[in-house]
Formats: C-alpha cells, sequence, structure tokens
DNA sequence: CATGAATGAGGGTTCATTCAT
DNA sequence: GATGAATGAACCCTCATTCAT
C-alpha cells in the first residue's frame, strides 16, 4: 500500500493519537496496555509502531496536543474580558468544553498529565510551558484590568493571574472528583461574583 | 496469640508506609517497584507483604493517611476563621506546610492521589468522602461569613467553598508544577485580598 | 517476456548483493536487519525481495559468492607451486588479498559463515563442498611434491592438505582476532620455514 | 525458599549456564531465544533472569567460561613440553577434549564466539586477552625449544607461536565443518611430523 | 514469624516479509 | 515492475506476589 499521500500518513497517525487517548482517558497511561491502544486503533503493532516510536513518545504526543487545546481554548475564551467577571466566565466555559466530547473525556487525562511531569522533565517543561504562557495571558489582561479600573490596581497582577488559574483548574479537578456534588453554573457563578467585585473598593 | 506485641506490629507498619510514601513521593506510584518499598523500608518481601496485602493496598493506606493530614490541617487552619481573607490565609497557610518537610514532599503524592482516584474506585469513594468533608467545613464557615456580614451573602455558600478549595488546590499544583515562577506570599497576598473585598459592597 | 533487460536485473541483483556484504561484514548476519540491506542498497523493500526471497537466501548467496572467491584465490595462488614454501607462501598472500578491499573486509564475513554452517544444513554443504575441493587441490600438491622431493614422502598427504589449510585458516582468523599483534610478513616467513624444512631429512 | 547457602545459588547459576550452553551450542546464540533457555534450565523466567541480567551477560559469562577452558587446557597440555611435536600433540589432545563432552559440544561455541567478537567490544577484549595469553605460553615454549636444540634458531618465536595456535583452530575447524572428513590421528600426525623436523637442519 | 528465591503472566517492542496500489 | 505501509508472531525482559524453608 505504497505511495499514499502525506495526507493520508497523517490521518492514520491521528487515527493512532485518538485511540490512545480514548484508551489513556479511560484507563491511565500505566493501566493501559500497548495492546489496549493497538486494538482500540485497528491497526497492527507494527503499524502503531510506525507512528510513534514508543508508548512514551505516544503519550508526550498525547500531551502536546492536550496542553495545545488547553491553552488555545483559555487564551481565546478570555482574550477580549474586560472585567475579572468576563475572564473567569470565559475560562470556565472554555474548561467546561473539555468534558462536553462525548467520546472523550479530555479532562481525565489532566492529573495524569499533572503526575507525569512530576517525573518525565520532558513533560515537567512543556507543562511548565504552557501554564506559563496562560499565566503570562492572564498577566496581561490583569494589567488591562487595572488599567481600565476594574480590577484593584494593588494587586499583583501575577498573583492575580495564578489565582484565576486556580480557579479553573480547582473546577476542572472538582468536577473529575467530586462529580455529582459540584454544579457547573453555581460554581461558575460564585467565581465570577468573587472576583467581579474585587475593584469594588477603589 | 502473638508472640509480639501490637506496638511492635504497628511500629513495623508504619516502618513500611514512610518508606513507601517515601518511594512514591520520588518515583511515582508506577514507575516505583515494590522492590524499591522493600529496599527502602529493609525489611524482607514477606514482611512489608505482611502488613500489606498488595501494593493496592498499601497505596490506598498512604492515600487515607494523606487525605487525613489534608482534612486536618484544612479544618483546623481554617477553623475559628471569621473572613475569607483568614480562611484563605489559613488555609494556604496549612497547604505550604506539605511542602515544608525536608524528607517527604507529600505534595508530589497529591496529583497521583487524583490520578488514582479516576481508575479506582475505592480511592475515588476516599477522595468524595475527604473533600467533601473539606467542603462541608467551607461552607459552614461560608454561612457563618455570611451570618457575621463577611461575606456578600447573595453567593451561594457551596459555590463559595469550591472556590476556596479550588484557590488551595491550585495553590499546590501550581507550586508542583511552576515551582520557581510561584511565590507562596504573593499568591496568598492575592488570593486574600481577592475573597476579602468579596463583602465590600454589602 | 521482461520489459527490462537480463541485464539490468543482473546488475540490480549486484547492487543488492553488494550492499548486503557491507552491512553484514560491518555488523554481521544477525545484527544487521533487512532494513538496513534495504536501505544501503538504494532500493525498496520489495525490490530487494524481487531479487532474494529471504534474508537466508540473500545470505546464502553471500557465502557462495565468498567461498567462491576464497577457494578460486587459494588454488590460483597456490598453483604451480613445487615446494610447501611457495605453496603456503601463495596461500597467505591470497588470503592477505581479502583483507585489502577498502570497502569491504571480506574477511570479517568468514566467521560468521562458520557460525551458519553449524546451524543451516544448505550452508554447511556447501562449506564443506568448498574446503573439500580446496583439500583435494592441495593434497595434490602434497602428492606432487612428495613425488618432487620437496616434502616428505612418509606424510600423510590429506593430512598435510589440512595442516596447510590450516595455517590460512588460522592467519586470517588471527589477523581478525588479535589484529594489531600478528605480523602478516612475520607468520608468513615463520610458516614458509615450518614448512620448507618438512622435507630435509628425505 | 530463603536463607539458602551461597554453594545453592552458585549450583543454581550453574544450572542456568549449563543450559544455554547446551542450547546455545546447538542452536547459536541468535536463533536460540531465552525461551529456550529457560525450558532446558528447568526455572522460571524470573528465575534465569535473577542469576544473569540478560541474554548479553549470558552469552559473556559463557565466553568466559569458554575461553578459560580453552586457555588452561591448552597451557597446561603444552607445558612440560620440549620438542615442537610434543607441543602440537599436547595442543591438538587438549582441542580434542573438548569434542569429547557427551552432553555438550563446547567446540561448536567456537565459530560463535569469534563472530560475536568481531561485534561486541567487551567479547574481543576478552578473546585477545586468551588468545593474548596463549600466544605468551606458546612463545616462551618456543624460545626454550631454541635454547634446547629442537627448534630452528633463525626462527622467530612469535611467528612460531602463531603458527601453532592455527594449527589447533585449523584442527578444531576443520572437525567441526568437515566432520567426517578428517581423522584426529592424521592430522595429528602431519602436523607434529611437520613441525618436528623444523630443527634438524641446525 | 521472617526470609528471599521462585514464579509466570504480561509488558513494550522489533523485524522479516507481504501485497494493495 | 516498483513501492513502502501494513502485518503479527516472536522477541527479551519485569515485577507483584507467594510459600518452602
Amino acid at each position: 500500500m505504497p505511495r499514499v499521500s502525506d495526507e493520508y500518513l497523517l490521518e492514520r497517525q491521528e487515527q493512532v493519537l485518538d485511540a490512545a487517548i480514548r484508551c489513556f482517558a479511560e484507563g491511565g497511561f500505566h493501566a493501559t496496555g500497548m495492546a489496549d491502544v493497538i486494538r482500540e486503533s485497528g491497526l497492527s503493532a507494527g503499524s502503531v509502531y510506525r507512528y510513534y516510536k514508543s508508548k512514551d513518545e505516544l503519550i508526550a504526543a498525547i500531551i502536546t496536543r492536550l496542553l495545545g487545546q488547553l491553552h488555545g481554548r483559555l487564551t481565546q475564551a478570555s482574550a477580549g474580558a474586560t472585567t475579572p467577571a468576563e475572564v473567569i466566565g470565559g475560562a470556565l466555559g472554555a474548561a467546561s468544553q473539555t468534558f462536553d466530547n462525548t467520546q472523550i473525556n479530555y479532562a481525565r487525562l489532566l492529573p495524569q498529565v499533572w503526575t507525569e511531569a512530576l517525573r518525565n522533565p520532558d513533560i515537567a517543561r512543556q507543562v511548565q510551558g504552557s501554564y506559563g504562557q496562560i499565566i503570562e495571558h492572564l498577566c496581561g489582561l490583569a494589567a488591562q484590568m487595572q488599567a481600565g479600573g476594574t480590577l484593584d490596581p494593588q494587586l499583583d497582577p501575577r498573583g492575580v493571574a495564578h489565582v484565576m488559574l486556580s480557579a479553573v483548574q480547582g473546577f476542572m479537578l472538582q468536577k473529575l472528583m467530586l462529580a455529582q456534588d459540584i454544579d457547573s453554573a453555581t460554581y461558575a457563578a460564585a467565581a465570577s461574583q468573587m472576583f467581579a467585585v474585587a475593584a469594588q473598593d477603589v
């Protein structure tokens, strides 16, 4: 089956990656065997290994994609926001989308990424890069809001950025851990309001 | 009718648990082998398995201890607080302690616990229980603060509790992932202030 | 009714064989993968397999060529010899040539052939045939020399042939194993002299 | 089955080594799988790997033993020899023993060792060491014989040593390759006589 | 009770070969 | 006739766990 288009090859690679994401989101990086991924992909062992040289490389690719999506959605969702409430609302909305995929619950990969980052320097670097960019983005927004009078100018913009990120991370984590106990709307409302008033005393 | 005292047995059990925590915090649940734990404990394989029937049981025991400590410290640290700033400040202070142990960085176990909870129903239940109690506790505090006029009474106390927990979880997570980039004091200051003003307009 | 000329096909076949020899002499039959041979040949997997049905067949072809060269050079080099010293000298000279190819060190294939002959009956037969012919040739020379008075007539000509072959095989082997320690000229001198005097007492 | 004697452990290790030698002598290093060795050893995979960390380590151990035996037998067999014929006779006798083991034909490992030495620097070093010692030993004997008047003093002792080694190596190789065609006694007789006369003209 | 040698299913990965294009 | 993506059996090795001593 030679002389196939680059497009074809990329599709095949996606096919493997998607299968792997489905498996890993379901069972975790370590409890899931390559045999599972291979079966799910519908390809043979050899083919899977043609596209990803090792399980680690496959995991790294998944993490790259996940962090890329996360960063993209988060920055996009809060891009034009002019008040803390809008930032938080947008970011939580984006975060919620992660759970909406009926095929794959991407969010389930997140704690695994954090765990992996603790052991794997390459992944640690990726995570640092992604979160670093997000922090920078939020930092910029905070500064703009302070300039625009919607955020207390005495707050450290960097500190604000970290706390905002916490609101998102905590939301996803608690949604994963306490599924039935946390209501997205309630959480978003509380978070938005709490951050919203942060400039009232200016 | 044991030949040795119960005290002796409990000490041995602690010895194993401590060794396991050290290993798992360092290398992760999956990358760490029982051989590592056995070596670190100074006991024999048979002995380790006398106290913990399986690796999973050992992990479960560690998680129980970790969640217990977390819950204890968090509720204790925020017990008498009467303002959001005090709650957050106390909780973050307690969270910071987790990193202070020069021997073991307990915090490194946290993402692993979250990851494990996604696959292991027993652990999921444990985590739900612990975080549920924490949420209840924070809920109670929120209600008290609303009654005391230090928190906007229009906010949903449960929502506030979740957001407060997020502040703690996000802090620990970001400290783990972005070590050099996050300053505990700056974060605490920003968080405290942001939550503090939440009743200003009342 | 091929579209391409037989000549073309033979050239392609040579191309594959040469690439394989280069690879196998370098890395050994087993450590070298077909992928290496395919890459080195500049052809595709399908093409390589068009000319040689399997790795084993390729190896067999290489061995056939190698043994043919060996037999040819050895018999030719000692063809007109009338004294033991001439035989040995000629044979060692021919053997030395094997090392002289700057591209490929054919000699490195020799121990591999011996090893392969132990497992593969087809190759064993080839090796027996080649060495058998060489022995016959040396036998004939020995008989001639005995008749000519340059070799002790009491010696068994077949025994003499085997010992002479040993001188060559040992030379090549030791040159491969002890590269820096063995000097071709010294070895040849010693061997020639030792065999040379074998008729002195007649 | 703990608290076993060191002796017991060594016996087990021997058990694995012997099984491996039997397998490798039969089928070759590469065609023989660890599964074969494991089956032959009568132990489990885990146990085999307790005693030898990898297939390579097992092969290295076998080669060490083989070269040790070879060196030991060869030097011992020719230790007190005072004439070339005695040296050759002794060495060939020792070499013949290698074939006599009804359980394992150690000689079949020899070409494999040579082959392996071409690719594996560690083994190359071992082989160089062993053969180097043998050469030194034969060198010493040659010098003694020259002093004693049983070997032409004009011969280079080192060259003589190499040629003598060739006689042994060639004998073993030809016995392996041409089994039915070579008679140990005939070969030994021819070799002994040819070398024996090497001092006649002194 | 403690010991640690033994277990063996299962892990990730490779590679000679094929055949649809 | 050439291509090279696909195949899958087989490879070497690990590791949680057990049980004879």
